[in-house]
DNA sequence: TCTGGGGTCCTAGGACCC
DNA sequence: TCTGGGGTCCTAGGACCC
């Protein structure tokens, strides 16, 4: 019998980010924006109560939430990231079988644990996190991820679970009816789309998706919802993978504060996103054997000429070297861009055919970069991460960076990067 | 005035080969 | 009027998630 996997979420964790400093925030409505300011992404529950939903606009917020005191943040991921590395640092200490999913969320496996004493246990867990990071987090276990999510919603959902809900078995009496009372939308994995077809085809429930045959959901959807079914029925479809740790891809875009028809502050912000991709490419010890730069009107602005292009350009050797990456997102853009006085609302560049950096194939038709050069790019490089890592990014940019340019971000209402600058700590007042 | 960003996986269909 | 079939590889785009 294999054991259960258990999925633990952060209550709220973007709100929840933004209180542990602010402690008098709680209970107020808090909703944290998009970057520049755009729409809601997080909400807290006050927020939920008020029937905002997750994407809506800022300037589309009810008059009401004000009234009842709506506090506004805009988003801050310096300081989520950290608190984000202090849970996951906790959780460890309960579990060596941790994979991080997402910034709020990490599986554990409870492989050969005591099934009787797991409520308890991550009970305890919840508790110690709370106390150490802040944080609340809620619990949701059983034999299969999908039932899992299932299971952490209900936790989140019901207070008399205390945070903290176990599956035991796919085909109890009491899973049966929890799946019968789940509507197929809400089973992770299914998405509009589908739920539409699901719905033709007389499957509402969580329990008519398990209960259906995967065969023929299959033929009529595709591998990934047969799957699902099958998970929901107990059988596990999706694994821990331990060894995914590198992207695949990197991708960095921004929409820009305000549109803009000037080449060179397009130009402006490729080179910060390109310079950011192989920051980023570094860390993850990889190479980009290619890049696509893509630049897009806004697609709310039907009046507005549109234009929404990409290009694609094989990178000379594979490289994680900014000045190198830099060069030939610029030369992308070049050919890219249409001198039409268009006003752009985005752009972007994907760092893509990634590899690992120790295992680099040799092209034969491309003489080996001599060892020399590539020790002084590495040393150049890394003194450029360093400087950026211990000073703030944009400490040391490629080409000039104008502050206030139309294409960086907007942000108004940022709270501090209290836990990483040395200069925005917090301060004690003892009465 | 104002509508996010970064990922993964899968499938269909075209190109090409034998 | 007829004009193969099967395989592989690649890419674009769809769908979903947080």
């Amino acid at each position: 019998m294999k054991g259960l996997i258990a999925l633990v979420d952060c209550n709220n964790f973007y709100a929840s980010c933004e209180r542990v400093f602010r402690p008098w925030l709680h209970g107020l409505p808090l909703a944290v924006l998009s970057n520049n300011d755009g729409c809601v992404i997080a909400r807290s529950q006050e927020v939920k109560d008020l029937g905002i939903a997750m994407g809506t606009p800022m300037h589309h917020l009810p008059r009401e939430a004000f009234e009842r005191g709506l506090v506004l943040c805009s988003s801050n991921y310096e300081l989520y990231g950290d608190m984000s590395a202090r849970v996951m640092a906790t959780l460890r200490e309960f579990t060596p079988h941790l994979e991080p999913y997402s910034i709020d969320e990490s599986w554990l496996s409870f492989e050969g644990f005591d099934r009787a004493a797991l409520p308890d246990h991550c009970q305890k867990l919840c508790g110690v996190v709370y106390k150490w990071t802040g944080i609340p987090v809620s619990v949701g276990a059983a034999p299969t991820r999908t039932l899992a999510k299932l299971a952490n919603r209900h936790a989140k959902k019901h207070t008399a679970t205390q945070g903290v809900f176990v599956i035991e078995s796919a085909n109890s009496p009491d899973t049966l009816a929890l799946l019968e009372r789940t509507p197929v939308s809400e089973v992770w994995g299914i998405g509009g789309r589908v739920t539409t077809r699901l719905y033709e085809m007389g499957i509402h429930t969580a329990l008519d998706l398990a209960r259906a045959n995967p065969k023929w959901i299959r033929r009529r959807f595709s591998v990934v919802v047969e799957r699902t079914a099958r998970e929901l029925a107990g059988t596990r479809c999706i694994d821990m993978n331990d060894a995914h740790d590198s992207k695949q891809m990197i991708m960095t875009s921004r929409s820009f504060g305000q549109m803009t028809a000037d080449r060179h502050e397009v130009a402006e912000a490729v080179r910060a996103h390109a310079a950011r991709g192989a920051e980023k490419l570094r860390r993850q010890r990889s190479l980009a054997c290619a890049l696509r730069v893509t630049v897009r009107t806004n697609r709310h602005m039907l009046h507005l000429p549109q234009d929404h292009d990409s290009i694609t350009l094989a990178l000379p050797r594979p490289t994680d070297n900014t000045f190198e990456i830099v060069r030939a997102a610029q030369r992308a853009l070049q050919r890219l861009w249409k001198d039409r006085g268009i006003r752009y609302q985005k752009c972007g560049v994907q760092l893509m055919d990634l590899i690992e950096a120790t295992g680099q194939q040799l092209d034969v038709f491309q003489p080996p970069q001599p060892t020399a050069d590539r020790e002084k790019s590495e040393r150049l490089m890394s003194a450029l991460d360093q400087l950026n890592g211990q000073y703030g990014r944009g400490t040391v940019t490629v080409g000039v960076q104008r502050q206030n340019a139309a294409w960086q971000l907007r942000s108004n209402h940022r709270s501090k990067r209290w836990s990483t600058r040395w200069d925005e700590l917090p301060t004690v007042r003892l009465q």
